[in-house]
This record gives C-alpha cells, sequence and structure tokens, in this order.
DNA sequence: TCTGGGGTCCTAGGACCC
DNA sequence: TCTGGGGTCCTAGGACCC
C-alpha cells in the first residue's frame, strides 16, 4: 500500500496568531520579533512580497519598515503555544498517529485513508476544521515520505492553483519531475547553507538532481544523513513518525541582556534567573540532571570591543531537580569564569546528564527526608507559578529590577492564558 | 543603541584499555 | 631491523531544524 504521510503548517504562524485578535492587521504587512525584538521570525505575506527576508535583524530594517508601515510585534510565546496547542489538538481527530514536529507544524499518518475519498479533499476538510475552530490557516503536504511531505507542503504554499493542498502522490512521475526541476535542491528539508553551497558545486542545482544523485556519492561526501534524505526523496520513507514525546536529554536556558552587563552581581542574577526556569522544565519532565553547564559571552557583533566568552560544565554531587542545587552550582560554575572588564551581552545554562526521576540512583546514605522535602518545596513553588503567574515566587538571587532583562517594546496581550488580559468584546 | 532561542544528530579525534 | 589493532567512551564542533 502507497504511504501517505501529511505534513499540515500554519501559515506565518505567529502573525497569524497576533491577527486573530486585531483583525485590523489583516491585508497588511506585519511582523513579529524575537526575543529583545533582535530579529524577524515571522512574516505576513506582504511582508514577504517586499523581499524582507527570515531573520533579518529589526534595527535594520526601521526605515523600510517606516517607508511599507510594517507593524512589528514582540513575540508572545505564552499566546503562540496556547493557540498552536489549540491547533494540534484539533488535528489529531484526523488521524490516530501524529508527531507534533514543531509550534506550528505536524505530521500525520493518512496511509489507508483513501477509502475516505481522495487525500487532497481529505485535506481541504482539515485546513477548513483549522480555520472554523482555532481561526488559523494552514497548508497541506502529502507524500510517500516525511521529506518528500514537507517539499509538497512547501509547493502548497508557493504555487497558488494549489489551492493550499498539494498531494505528490496523486501526481504522475511525470508531473512530479516537471515540478522537482524547478525547485532549487536547498529547500529541500535536511538540505542547509552549507550543503547547498557544495552540492551546487557538485553540479547538483535542483530537486530533480538531487533525487537522481547517487546515495553512495553523498554519503561519501556528506553523511549518512544526507543519504537518508536522497533515499526519502524517492519515496522510501526511511524517518518514522515519532508520536511519543521523548524526555529532553539537554535543557537549555539562555538570553540576550535587554542592555550590556558588566558587573558580577547583575550576571548572577541572569544565571540563577535562567537555572530556576532551566529546573522548571526539567521537573515537567519528570527527570533529574547531573550536571549544569554555564556559558557567558560578550557580543561578537560589536568587533571594536574586546571579546570573551567561557563555559564550564558543573557536575553535580547527585542528580537533582531542586532550583536550590543548580544555582547553587551555577553560580559557582559563573563565578569561576567571569572576567571583569568586558560588556557581556548574553549567559545561559545547559542541564546536562539527564536520567528519569524514577531511576534516581539509591544509596545506603540517602537522606530521604531532605529529598521528600526538596520534592515538596518544588511542587508547591511550581502550583503557585502555574497558578498566580510565572516567577511569583522565585529566589531573591534571581533579582528584583532585573535591568538585564529583555526587551520587549510592543508585545501583544496574552489573550488566552491571563485573566488580567483576557480579550474583551464591547457591546456598542 | 540595535543581530533569537532551543533543540537533535553525526563525526572526528583523543584517551584509554586489552 | 622490527613497536598492532580493535574497541569503547567522551568531548567538541559542525550542520541542520524551526
Amino acid at each position: 500500500m502507497q504511504r501517505a504521510i501529511a505534513l499540515v503548517d500554519c501559515n506565518n504562524f505567529y502573525v497569524s496568531c497576533e491577527r486573530l485578535f486585531q483583525p485590523r492587521l489583516e491585508g497588511k504587512p506585519v511582523v513579529v520579533l524575537s526575543n529583545n525584538d533582535g530579529c524577524v521570525v515571522s512574516r505576513s505575506q506582504e511582508v514577504k512580497d517586499l523581499g524582507i527576508k527570515m531573520a533579518l535583524p529589526w534595527y535594520q530594517m526601521k526605515d523600510v519598515a517606516k517607508r511599507h508601515g510594517i507593524i512589528a510585534y514582540s513575540s508572545n510565546y505564552a499566546l503562540y503555544a496556547d493557540l498552536s496547542n489549540r491547533v494540534m489538538s484539533l488535528l489529531s481527530q484526523f488521524s490516530p498517529q501524529q508527531e507534533v514536529y514543531s509550534i506550528d507544524e505536524c505530521f500525520l499518518e493518512l496511509t489507508g485513508m483513501e477509502s475516505l475519498g481522495k487525500l487532497s479533499d481529505h485535506a481541504q476538510r482539515i485546513r477548513q476544521t483549522i480555520k472554523q475552530g482555532v481561526g488559523i490557516p494552514v497548508c497541506v503536504g502529502i507524500a510517500s515520505s516525511k521529506t518528500l511531505a514537507k517539499l509538497a507542503n512547501h509547493v502548497a504554499k508557493k504555487q497558488a492553483h494549489y489551492n493550499s493542498v498539494c498531494n505528490f502522490n496523486e501526481m504522475t512521475e511525470v508531473e512530479r519531475d516537471v515540478l522537482f526541476a524547478n525547485i532549487e535542491v536547498g529547500e529541500v528539508w535536511g538540505v542547509g547553507r552549507r550543503s547547498s553551497v557544495r552540492l551546487h558545486e557538485m553540479g547538483i542545482h535542483s530537486v530533480l538532481d538531487m533525487q537522481r544523485v547517487s546515495p553512495k556519492r553523498i554519503r561519501d561526501e556528506f553523511s549518512v544523513v544526507l543519504e537518508r534524505t536522497v533515499a526519502e526523496l524517492n519515496g522510501e520513507a526511511c524517518l518514522e513518525l515519532e508520536d511519543i514525546v521523548p524526555d529532553k536529554q539537554q535543557i537549555i536556558c539562555s538570553r540576550s541582556f535587554g542592555s550590556l552587563v558588566s558587573n558580577l552581581p547583575e550576571m548572577e542574577q541572569a544565571v540563577v534567573s535562567y537555572a530556576t526556569r532551566a529546573a522548571e522544565k526539567l521537573r515537567s519532565q519528570h527527570s533529574l540532571a547531573s550536571g549544569i553547564q554555564v556559558y557567558i559571552r560578550t557580543n561578537p557583533h560589536k568587533e571594536k570591543d574586546p571579546q570573551y566568552q567561557q563555559s564550564i560544565l558543573m557536575p553535580l554531587a547527585e542528580p537533582s531537580d531542586d532550583t536550590r542545587h543548580l544555582c547553587h552550582a551555577a553560580l559557582q560554575g559563573l563565578r569561576q569564569i567571569y572576567r571583569s572588564g568586558y560588556a557581556y551581552q548574553k549567559a545561559g545554562v545547559m542541564l546536562t546528564d539527564i536520567i528519569p526521576a524514577s531511576a534516581r540512583p539509591r544509596t545506603l546514605f540517602d537522606d530521604v527526608a531532605t529529598q521528600m522535602r526538596s520534592h515538596a518545596l518544588m511542587s508547591a513553588m511550581d502550583a503557585i507559578n502555574r497558578r498566580m503567574g510565572s516567577g511569583t515566587l522565585k529566589l531573591l538571587a534571581a533579582g528584583v529590577s532585573q535591568n538585564w532583562a529583555m526587551r520587549s517594546g510592543n508585545r501583544s496581550p496574552r489573550y488566552t492564558t491571563e485573566w488580567g488580559e483576557i480579550a474583551r468584546c464591547n457591546a456598542i
């Protein structure tokens, strides 16, 4: 039986989320910026049409934004995450097997569902359901492997006559060849900028070229990863749907500062804040970490300023999920690598050697009473912060004024997750 | 003034062991 | 004269993704 995998991808997801609550943005050029209002991470079609590239720094496009009346929003992850959950939940009705691949896209297994009629018609019903139920526009690509499904989605998005749905399985080989010959190889999932350049040098320019290249040659010149991509392009499904989300093997929390930091006390506040957040993520997947890595750096874009970056891995005496232990280790690490005389732009922490909490190693000398008190305290903190808002209860070491905190100049209200910011309907 | 954050997988190379 | 070969584990770094 022909394998049928769908990739459902939200259009301009963050921008679509903003428009949902502010319909006046419809038809206008809109962008959403990364943390710190750094660069563009989501663009409306109007902005794409202006030729503005993804990840362009905001300060570099302020002039063009002014000329064209581009409206910029700071990112509002609480809103996007909530709407994403609604989309994914609705999509789960359409297949027994769903892999949520990112905040705005998921794979659905549709193999064998041809009995429902043409799969492209089915995909149109999926689109209508999401549009009606959440209000977010999506495109659907269908094919016999994940890499091809991604490509089909790309076609559905770019070529208007497909009406937002493209099913390679419903096309003849000749039709596909014509299509593939006209798509740049760099559009393929797994072919990044570096590989793209090298492939071009080898004379492989289009998706069709890539499909027909000898897998062995790709393996020798690149890696097994890209060799799999070639197989996937030929309809051989090498990548399975991963419907069970595995625990994270590393948990990172890092952020650029709103303004440069040149003193240890503020760096300490930032590192404690990040370690606190990382510990929350760790507990939410019921895991323990045995190490915490701390990382600091100056601004590499300021070439004239003295540059410094350093990281250090701090092993913990025993695996833990206690914010206090993790922060303590992180601070010790920070003090070892911190050098005065630099203007720091960013710090981060990474939890490593993560194990399930149920696999905590036991010893004869375990202080079970302390472990239980720690667990009770962390559970209470998490419950309060969930209910009253993140950061309601925190370590004093995280600082109160937080002068280094990120900029977020134009964030929309958290319409769906904060009582105080909920959307209002005014009767006239 | 101003350039994101969070992940995964693979590979190469060194240390170490027998 | 002549100094192996294979395996594992760890780490750093690269490439890619959204």
